[in-house]
DNA sequence: GTCTATAGCAGGATAGAC
DNA sequence: GTCTATCCTGCTATAGAC
């Protein structure tokens, strides 16, 4: 056939449904038939489109990441100043797990758990973490952030990250509210400052 | 027989191997025949001191749970400063952390994973946090600590611990540097006060 | 309490027609 | 590319002797 929306779709069906699954049920708990069954396609074509479950795990984290990363970058300006960007990639950073729930547990769940591999998580932490190290040098050399160790610094900012979207998403409606909005980023900045 | 230890000793072995392996391998990937051969028993035995292989994963998340917070509340002491007792138990429970690396990685892999019912991870969380609560709204009333909301200041409790332990996990050595161990407690401390 | 042996079934992956 | 049908491994849990 020559519609190559069908299968764009058929694959992103299966892609959509196992993300929403493996959050809710765990990756051993959901087995490919539920997956199939759940996104209206066959077993045989959910082996067509991956090799295995693995596979399409591993797809699945590596895209989600990749997205991730690209909408923090669209918030970053050379015109603002260093705190005004770290505050606009905050909030981007926080608006995105709320606008993408199922993602952001897909974060929260698999972000250090075995059943991804290291490699594949250390990619998927590089190809978002470089430009953030970039920003931390940069605050330093301008005295506006402690010269803590760099690596310390960014598992940190990583988990206060992990720990507010946590909380935005188990009460979405708080993320409306100034003064929760304004103590998640002022809790972040505190720390890292001089 | 009348020698209890034998018994203990058994039940324990296979609460140790499993913990082993759940963090290594994950819930699912690892069986119970597993467990049992290299805990040196049989699989019999194994159902015989837990109903199911989801009963010995609960026994082991809770106990483990209950464990760390005995730790952290020995280091608590009525005649110390608020910030004293925080810099304590923020060592306490690192230290802890460091000297059970796969209790700790249990906890980073299983606190937030379905594979625990909410009710038994909520169960836990409030053995836990209960006194970190009273330590917080103790530090809003001496004016030491910022008036933000308590959950979401609990919840980033949470994260920088875990963020800091899991760095400090994978890289054992700088724990033992101060300006490691003191950039730690800076950045929680600093995020939290006034 | 501990063992051996096995029941019973779920699930990943494949074959082959369309 | 998609489907149906099915193979076959590997697992949880049980039965029953010691």
């Amino acid at each position: 056939m020559d519609n190559p929306m069908e299968n764009i779709s058929k694959k992103q069906a299966i892609m959509n449904t196992a993300l929403t699954l493996f959050v809710n049920q765990g990756f051993y708990a959901t087995s490919t038939a539920s997956i199939a069954s759940q996104a209206g396609v066959a077993t045989g074509t959910l082996f067509h489109h991956f090799p295995s479950k693995e596979a399409l795990m591993t797809k699945l984290f590596l895209d989600t990441k990749h997205e991730f990363a690209d909408h923090l970058k669209q918030h970053l300006s050379k015109d603002d100043s260093l705190q005004t960007n770290a505050r606009n990639i905050w909030f981007a950073a926080i608006d995105w797990g709320i606008n993408n729930p199922n993602k952001e547990s897909f974060f929260q769940q698999y972000s250090m758990s075995p059943t991804i591999s290291v490699e594949i998580r250390e990619e998927a932490m590089n190809s978002i973490l470089g430009f953030i190290s970039k920003m931390l040098r940069l605050g330093k050399q301008q005295g506006l952030l402690a010269d803590y160790p760099e690596a310390l610094m960014l598992e940190i900012c990583h988990g206060q990250y992990l720990a507010a979207s946590r909380f935005f998403i188990d009460h979405p409606e708080l993320w409306q509210d100034e003064q929760h909005r304004e103590a998640s980023f002022s809790m972040f900045w505190k720390a890292l400052a001089i």
